[in-house]
DNA sequence: GGATGTGAAGTAGTTCACAGCC
DNA sequence: GGCTGTGAACTACTTCACATCC
């Protein structure tokens, strides 16, 4: 029994909100800021204080009344409630402009998360070496993982999902503007460019909200049969 | 007073689900399929059918009773609602591997968007043309935009953000890990890799949800002041 | 004094259940 | 028969207001 069950059960929103707070008093912490208030990291949000509090306060009773909260602990809780302690194994299939820039990026494989392994079917990348890691043959078998990315173009983002989940893979993030069928028990979480543009671009011309629209992005999951089902 | 006036208001999550069916609607289309019903269109959406039917309905009463929807119209009418009729400049700030997939993506310049300028800082990239367009220097003045996307390492995003304000930019896509200070009415809409790819896992490990669990991607958005203000 | 943490109230979104229509 | 569209019930989330503690 770890620190870690002690969470009580974490709404959908606060969940999301989470990591945001996370990097927000990381940055605080990382300028050598001692304290932070519940004002201070809604202001960076874009929620009010109290909804701050509440997500918090499902964590435990971590700030000090009259004081505010210490930004260490913070980012040291949130990580333990999130599951930072834990360790996946993550696979990335295509590596185009927008594959290379994932596992480039300093940003996404951290809190746990291990690259172990790279496919893509262009001859001139295959056997290449991306990353620290040789790519090998999408068409071949892929390695089991616990997450699965794909980058690949539209058309091919259906049989990839199949063979990833052939593969054991029990997570999906695709970023192929596609909506895939996955046998149940394997969460997909689409990234859709080109939705988020639309969703920010509705809510200028219709001016959202009076502090200018707080929006929430696009996402969506399905464990459920496809049509073909 | 276009047919566009004729839309109710639209509740966040309602706005946030249209393009999902868009893309659902336009696929069944393409393959030549003449009707859809609320049904399939919640099974590969991921939500309740009921769900589908609310905000569908929201847009006026599309549907045939006992028949469905018909996927040419409910395409054309979400497209009308989430105001595609409309055009947009979009101008992208660092031309990275990242900046490379968005701008060369079928995907992410659709629906109105206008892909206007595009800057970087690296002089290799520098007076190059990529899709289309000869790449700018990011130190100079920026072109004015309704919109920005920012693909720039995460300490350079603020102060590209506060240049695309200055250049009158009314809406920011931010793809740098960095939470953004931007003064009222400016409306931030960010993604961020890392934070998806932590909520997938969180979910994972958690097994919410009777279904293996709906996820909602992460999304924040402020236009209040900043930590300095 | 000042900010947290939380019952209570309010609001928004989803789901149920079924009337209405093809 | 079948599926849409919607009032009514329910659930979830947010906000208010304030007791609590440093």
């Amino acid at each position: 029994m770890t620190s870690r069950a002690r969470t009580r059960q974490l709404s959908e929103p606060t969940i999301s909100r989470l990591p945001i707070y996370q990097r927000i008093v990381e940055g605080w912490a990382a300028r050598g800021q001692r304290r932070i208030d519940s004002r201070q990291i809604a202001e960076m949000a874009g929620v009010t204080a109290t909804t701050v509090r509440r997500d918090l306060a499902a964590l435990g009773s971590l700030g000090t009344r009259g004081a505010g909260y210490e930004p260490a602990v913070l980012a040291e809780r949130i990580g333990e409630a999130l599951g930072h302690d834990l360790h996946y194994d993550v696979i990335v299939v295509g590596l185009g402009n927008l594959g290379r820039a994932l596992v480039n990026s300093s940003n996404f494989l951290i809190r746990g998360a291990h690259l172990a392994g790279l496919y893509d079917v262009d001859p001139h990348v295959l056997g290449t070496e991306v990353a620290g890691l040789v790519v090998a043959d999408a068409r071949g078998e892929l390695m089991s993982a616990t997450l699965g990315v794909i980058c690949v173009p539209g058309p091919a983002a259906q049989e990839v999902a199949d063979r990833l989940v052939a593969a054991g893979v029990r997570g999906i993030l695709n970023f192929a503007p596609q909506v895939l069928s996955v046998p149940l028990g394997t969460a997909v979480h689409y990234v859709d460019f080109s939705i988020e543009l639309q969703i920010l671009a509705f809510h200028l011309t219709n001016g959202t909200g009076p502090l200018g629209g707080v929006l929430h992005s696009v996402g969506l999951a399905t464990t459920g049969p496809g049509p073909g089902a």
